[in-house]
RNA sequence: GCGAGCGUAGCUCAGUAGGUUAGAGCACCUGGUUGUGGUCCAGGGGGUCGUCGGUUCAAAUCCGAUCGCUCGCCCCA
């Protein structure tokens, strides 16, 4: 193999991929402008900070997985890891709290530095939606119905699940940390070696842990709903009525969790099984505290973010390629007119094809390569009688056409 | 950071008790058709067998190292 490798955890998209990743943007996107969002492109890099105050000291993340460097001038950078920070950096710094509630999608690569493996990558994709500066569970409902409509749109209704979990408030979540510490405390000695350092950093994660011994101790875990005290309970409340009245399929999972001290109330995520280990397709939650603690106005907010790469690779074979009309000169004498006939065509919104060497064969072939769907052969023979010999490339017949028709013709779709 | 599997043509892969010029299908090119593709027929180009080193008269094949890929763990903002 040659040296010219693309970096480990990076790819080149060729056309046809590349046609599937923008048809899940463009899915997107297009379903958040029915829900009233704007677009916001925020930069791919930021000054380490941004993400470094709204992880804290997560061990791993911060020391380990991103793509931190100086620049020229000193400064300490980061290529952003996911999209919240930055959007919630805008906010602050364009003064946003003016025009509050703010509905944003965004899409673009994100970076992190792990080991690529199935649906991961170090260069990768998403999209995502921030709604911030409400504080009812409408909100909620609406993020979570634009997913569902995002997934649905892309044909993968039938193939994912939403799974949902209340982490309550500061106050419940608390409470709940201590319950759940101290239970595990009493089964110390059946977790696994990685539980058993969860339980010191990070407790909630050993609910999602793989392992199945673990799971055999989770599965008689004390829940977090249990913990929930009224007003976070009042608040899921609304959340699941609000989404059956929305026609939202859901599925309690009270394992669900985040990692992270500004998450509270919702958590989701759209899973498959389709993937392997990394199923997750879309996720979300509710961050009310991410904007104090990065110094900007008390502002609630929820979003969520989905990997392109992984419903690319779910709603392979939905983006058709586009099927041009291959136009072809026969003889050289023909080309000027070939020419004028692919820019008249391409000015009616019609795809051309127009090839730039060889004999009607070679052009025949290539017009099966392209897929192209009708050719349009111009000889001498037809430059004489004003006419265009069309040729149904999937059925193999001919007809011919007036020059003058030409445009109208194919530009009416029976192309 | 940890574990397992795998690197042979552009792609998918055959090929090991080590033995001459390393194969197939698909793709590509040429011709059969001097104005007819996708079917068919004939022919052709393309590989330092990931790389480096070792064993051997002889290495794609055995050994070591290295690089890369894949899947999983960790992590998942």
């Amino acid at each position: 193999m040659s040296r010219l490798q693309p970096v480990r955890g990076t790819r080149d998209l060729l056309p046809d991929e590349a046609r599937r990743h923008r048809l899940v943007e463009d899915v997107a996107w297009r379903v958040a402008r029915l829900y009233g969002f704007g677009e916001i492109a925020t930069p791919i890099f930021e000054f380490t900070e941004v993400f470094a105050r709204t992880l804290g000291d997560t061990s791993d993340i911060v020391t380990k997985e991103m793509y931190t460097f100086n620049d020229r001038g000193g400064d300490s950078l980061t290529l952003r890891p996911e999209n919240t920070a930055g959007v919630a950096r805008a906010f602050i710094s364009n003064g946003l709290q003016q025009s509050l509630p703010l509905k944003l999608f965004y899409r673009g690569p994100m970076f992190r530095y792990e080991r690529p493996q199935k649906g991961r990558l170090r260069q990768f994709h998403q999209v995502g939606v921030e709604l911030l500066g409400v504080e009812a569970a409408r909100a909620d409902v609406e993020v979570i119905a634009l997913a569902a409509q995002v997934l649905a749109d892309l044909g993968l209704g039938g193939r994912v699940t939403l799974e949902l979990n209340s982490l309550g408030d500061a106050e419940s979540r608390a409470a709940y940390r201590e319950t759940l510490v101290a239970y595990l405390e009493t089964r110390h000695a059946e977790l696994s070696e990685d539980s058993r350092a969860r339980l010191r950093r990070n407790p909630l994660r050993v609910l999602d842990s793989k392992d199945e011994g673990d799971r055999a101790v989770v599965a008689e875990a004390p829940l977090l709903s249990d913990s929930l005290n009224d007003s976070s309970r009042a608040f899921l409340d609304d959340l699941l009525n609000g989404l059956e009245t929305a026609g939202v399929a859901y599925v309690l999972n009270p394992r669900l969790v985040r990692g992270l001290d500004y998450y509270c109330h919702t958590a989701f995520e759209f899973t498959s099984t389709d993937l392997g280990a990394q199923g997750t397709v879309l996720a979300g939650g509710r961050y009310d505290e991410l904007i104090t603690q990065m110094g900007g106005p008390p502002t609630p907010g929820i979003g969520w973010a989905a990997g392109v790469e992984r419903l690319a690779m779910l709603a392979e074979g939905l983006a058709d390629a586009d099927r041009p009309v291959a136009v072809i000169p026969v003889g050289a004498a023909a080309e000027p007119e070939a020419l004028r006939t692919a820019q008249r065509l391409r000015g009616r919104g019609v795809a051309v094809d127009l090839g730039y060497s060889g004999n009607l064969k070679k052009r025949l072939k290539r017009a099966n390569a392209v897929n192209a769907g009708t050719a349009v052969m111009l000889g001498e023979d037809e430059l004489a009688r004003g006419v265009a010999t069309l040729r149904d490339l999937d059925a193999g017949t001919q007809t011919e056409v007036a020059l003058t028709e030409l445009d109208t013709f194919l530009a009416a779709g029976r192309a």
